[in-house]
RNA sequence: GUCCCCAUCGUCUAGUGGCCUAGGACACUGGCCUUUCACGCCGGUAACCGGGGUUCGACUCCCCGUGGGGACGCCA
């Protein structure tokens, strides 16, 4: 059933012009499972889910899992969650490569009775010292050909080689790029058939890329220097070669290609940290891909925007910095409820149905101050304390014998307040700053340390608000005695 | 070492021969707003890697250098 995928003809091709005029664009991400999505396998993949969107196209999930030892479910089922987490939703598969090695083999057999493609015995200790020696020589390290012709039979534990045309040049037509030439002499007879009877990648991918009739081939830039190989693989089985784009690499603040040591680099460990899929996805969609001067694009702009000729040729510095400014921004368009969905996983409280309002309440509260949402679960635990832990400097300086008059006056106020409301309680502050002849700011510093303990809080009419007449009177009240209580100073 | 790719503010980028005294965004920073913080608003610092060409004119085209990245696996 696998093999019925390539043709799945009748297909409708969206209601853009240029698609009518061209073959329906099919592309696929291809990750092989041997680890979680990383941030760099996160944009091929959006590129990749963006430019299928964007023509009308087909998007297509193939998990490589052909190197047995490496490859997990565990990572599978990552990938594919981290995948759903961005929205990257797939139209076909996942496939799974493995269960295709029948027909790999039978390609391979085919390569081989035509004469391109040859057993080879070489042993990997006799080739990894030739490469060392090669390359201690200043020579390309390439395989040597010793079984080219020798014409051996099948044996197990041996590998088929591609027999690579050793004059002449290969053309890559790069949607990024441009054209790339490459001197067939530089390409070696590769192995497309390891020693354990699996595929290896480079052949894998022609036949499962070719036979699922992919028409765009994106990935990383890393696979130019397959891509000439490839290349003459599809000629070699009479397959037509597809389109390619080479995105530029993603790297650290040192230049170096991103990984681990520059911080986090999976997509899940984002979300852990309180990021929303939708500034991850527009944060790494402007890694490479611009429309003039904007920044911020929800997900129909992408669709309708996206395009490969608009990808820029240079590696890109991840900039952790900009990724939350953009999560900064997308807390703010949320809307409360979903904020507090998002919430749930990272937030026990944020499953309490019990105290939805209250919880609603502290979430809009903080919901314009925060960057992550781990940082508005930190700003919002004093609304949660039974007793509030006064910050040391904060109740040295505003918990005072001079401040205790306005605690006083408020607390005093707060039973006769009608409208127990953000406004409302806006203007019993200013009033009572008014009648009392002072700042607003001398009642709303030594307030904001008696209700929350800290200098820095949301609004302190909003936090009164949220908290309660009840719960707020007895902060204050509380605050009142540590005051009375302290030695005068 | 060989091959391939790339090169505009610290970072992401706009720029497709004259519109560039190089634009935007993040970060940094001065100010305003203000009950703290954040937001918002106004302003500032900051870049075309170097050298040769081509051209009346180069950030833009070509060559060379330099720098960075990638590939050179029975990994993908």
């Amino acid at each position: 059933m696998l093999l019925d995928i390539a043709g799945n003809g009748s297909y409708n091709a969206g209601s853009g012009r240029k698609n009518l005029m061209s073959k329906p664009v099919k592309t696929r991400f291809a990750p092989s499972p041997t680890g979680y999505l990383h941030i760099g396998g996160a944009r091929t993949a959006l590129f990749s889910w963006l430019f299928a969107r964007r023509h009308g196209g087909t998007f297509l999930l193939r998990i490589e899992d052909t190197d047995q030892q490496r490859s997990t479910d565990e990572s599978t089922r990552a990938i594919l969650d981290a995948m759903a987490w961005l929205g990257l939703n797939w139209d076909e598969g996942p496939f799974f490569q493995a269960e295709r090695v029948g027909i790999h083999r039978q390609m391979i057999e085919r390569l081989v009775d035509e004469g391109k493609a040859y057993w080879c015995t070489c042993t990997q200790e006799e080739l990894e010292e030739k490469r060392k020696t090669a390359l201690a020589q200043g020579r390309k390290p390439k395989y040597d050909g010793t079984c080219r012709d020798r014409h051996l039979p099948p044996t197990p534990g041996s590998v088929v080689r591609f027999r690579c045309p050793d004059v002449g040049v290969t053309r890559m037509e790069d949607l990024i790029k441009g054209n790339i030439l490459f001197q067939n002499e530089e390409l070696d007879d590769l192995v497309i058939q390891r020693g354990d009877g699996y595929p290896t990648y480079n052949f894998a991918v022609v036949v499962d890329d070719a036979q699922m009739g992919i028409t765009h081939v994106i990935r990383g830039d890393d696979h130019v220097n397959n891509t000439p190989r490839q290349i003459l693989l599809y000629e070699a089985l009479g397959f037509p070669v597809p389109l390619f784009a080479h995105v530029p690499m993603i790297l650290g603040a040192d230049k170096a290609r991103l990984s681990k040591r520059h911080g986090a680099t999976s997509v899940m460990a984002y979300r852990d940290m309180g990021y929303l899929p939708e500034a991850l996805v527009n944060y790494l969609v402007r890694l490479g891909w611009s429309h003039g001067d904007q920044e911020i694009f929800t997900g129909d702009e992408l669709q309708g925007l996206f395009d490969l000729d608009t990808v820029g040729k240079s590696p890109a510095v991840f900039n952790p910095e900009k990724l939350l400014w953009l999560n900064q921004h997308y807390i703010r368009t949320y809307s409360v409820e979903r904020l507090v969905e998002a919430l749930q996983p990272l937030w026990p409280a944020a499953s309490d149905s019990a105290q939805g309002d209250f919880l609603r309440s502290v979430v809009g509260d903080l919901q314009s101050r925060s960057r992550t949402l781990l940082e508005l679960i930190d700003g919002a635990a004093f609304y949660f304390s039974e007793e509030v832990r006064y910050d040391e400097k904060a109740a040295e300086k505003f918990l005072t014998a001079a401040s205790a008059g306005h605690l006083e006056a408020v607390l005093e106020q707060l039973p006769g307040v009608e409208n127990y409301t953000r406004e409302g309680l806006e203007a019993l502050l200013r009033s009572l700053a008014e009648s009392r002849q002072t700042k607003l700011k001398e009642i709303a510093q030594p307030l904001r340390v008696a209700l929350t303990g800290k200098t820095v809080s949301p609004g302190i009419d909003e936090v009164m608000a949220t908290l309660g007449r009840k719960r707020s009177m007895e902060r204050i009240a509380r605050a009142l005695s540590c005051i009375r209580a302290a030695p005068p100073s």
